[in-house]
DNA sequence: TTAATATATTTGCGTAGACGAATATATCAG
DNA sequence: CTGATATATTCGTCTACGCAAATATATTAA
């Protein structure tokens, strides 16, 4: 039952819930843009990125000085199930539609230099 | 999002997550019976127990000197389909198998006292 | 009343992880 | 090379839990 429960540790703060929310939406984010749509701490994403990554639920890639994270592709069909679980769980959630609210307005406003230069 | 990162949270220990899946398969246990069946220390079972209930996971019913322990009905909308997300996941998981077959056979050779005189 | 049984709680210890502040590293612009 | 920017890591502190051993409480049996 260690796998099912180590997915459920990574998934219980609300930072890493909101991050994993706007990935969901967004496909692919950089640090910036999470901190700044999230209002956290750089220091604050980082450390949850690193854990998100270590526990197999994102990826990230290198774009010159920026790292774009995304949800990562499922490993295990536990790790399939538990994404799909977790989109609907979510919607449940008042915050995760401001977040996304927030994200929308920020992309339409042009995001960081990274974000915009993407690829 | 943080309703739903408690929820999370009491979800993120396999011991709990044994029991949840013993008490979605049985409807009703005592400690006792948890005990035997996952094999674990009565302090356990007993620590454990207290935090489900907190977390509005599980609901008691005192018999006697036994206390009986199953699946809170849910609060909410997030509850809810939690609950119902739980019973998808926990099936990839190949020890819910073993303990449910762990526990058939406990009950067909009558589990403790208690559990036969229930009511 | 006394003893046994079922469960809960306390105590003491160890570890994981959340946080902010400061610092390090890497990359790009000029 | 130098400075600015994006991200990561380290450090010190604090809290929540996990565990086992011991103890407490409640209920029933004899």
């Amino acid at each position: 039952m260690n796998d099912l429960s180590d997915l459920f540790k990574a998934l219980s703060d609300a930072t890493r819930l909101r991050v994993m929310n706007l990935l969901l939406e967004a496909g692919e984010l950089c640090v910036c843009d999470l901190e700044s749509t999230l209002g956290c701490t750089q220091t604050k994403i980082s450390r949850h990125m690193r854990y998100l990554k270590r526990a197999g639920l994102s990826a990230d890639r290198k774009v010159g000085r920026w790292v774009f994270y995304s949800v990562a592709s499922p490993k295990s069909e536990l790790q399939r199930l538990a994404l799909k679980n977790l989109r609907e769980l979510v919607k449940a959630e008042p915050r995760a539609a401001r977040d996304i609210a927030v994200l929308k307005r920020r992309i339409a406003s042009g995001c960081c230099v990274g974000t915009n230069q993407q690829q």
